[in-house]
DNA sequence: TCATTAAATTGTT
DNA sequence: AACAATTTAATGA
């Protein structure tokens, strides 16, 4: 249950309400609950309990594994509007990954039992889990051909063109609120590797740097670039 | 409002 | 990896 009118309006507007009854959105505002976790803090542990899928209300969170040294590197970055968890809910398995808030985030979390309760009973929820998956599996392709084809300003462009895919991350701003070491994590390379690259796409007109944050300024160029293998 | 300081982030080698 | 420089936020006069 939640009062907080911004997750109230986020259920609203999300792709999979759309369609269903209005009970059904009923059940679901009633269910679902309402969490703020400050930058850095861990929204669930690796190897927890699936018990909800989660929404990202406001802010940014990341999916990441870490190595018994300490090393960690991100495998995906969700921001205001997207969903994540689907696959481990779906399966009623432990988590394989954790996931860590990037910066301050508003985060909705519905029961695996209410989730399972539109997956048997709405249509275009079920649509929209297909249409997500989907777009999990392309996310991962695109991942895989980027590591082994393409050079490490098409990886980075490639990782930043993901945070505005439309499918997972709906309403991301084209000011992203993360760090150059964030950036590096995500695309599997080092801070420096990762500084460089950026200025390599903000002087192709692509992006602006800016202190803690990226201003995306030519979307549509990123990701002509993250499918280009020249160097 | 301004100076001081610590923390985070970026820049450079 | 190590170090320097810069930006931001918090603090207190």
């Amino acid at each position: 249950m939640t009062n907080n009118v911004q997750t109230l309006a986020m259920l609203r507007a999300a792709a999979w309400a759309r369609g269903l009854a209005p009970e059904q959105l009923e059940q679901v505002e009633r269910e679902t609950q309402d969490r703020f976790f400050a930058a850095g803090e861990i929204v669930c542990h690796k190897w927890s309990m699936a018990t909800h899928w989660i929404g990202v209300v406001e802010g940014m969170v990341k999916v990441d594994v870490l190595a018994a040294d300490g090393r960690s590197t991100t495998l995906s970055g969700i921001s205001n509007g997207g969903w994540l968890g689907e696959g481990s809910v779906l399966k009623g398995e432990l988590r394989p990954y954790g996931v860590v808030a990037l910066r301050d985030s508003r985060v909705a979390l519905m029961p695996s039992q209410t989730f399972h309760d539109l997956r048997g009973s709405s249509l275009t929820f079920c649509h929209f889990m297909i249409d997500q998956l989907n777009a999990r599996l392309g996310q991962f392709i695109a991942l895989a051909e980027s590591n082994r084809m393409h050079d490490v300003r098409s990886r980075v462009a490639s990782c930043l063109a993901e945070l505005f895919n439309p499918q997972l991350n709906p309403r991301t701003g084209p000011v992203l609120q993360i760090s150059q070491e964030e950036i590096g994590r995500l695309a599997g390379i080092s801070r420096q590797i990762a500084h460089r690259a950026l200025h390599e796409l903000e002087d192709a007109g692509l992006l602006q740097i800016r202190y803690g944050s990226i201003d995306v300024r030519d979307l549509d160029g990123l990701r002509l670039c993250a499918r280009a293998h020249a160097a």
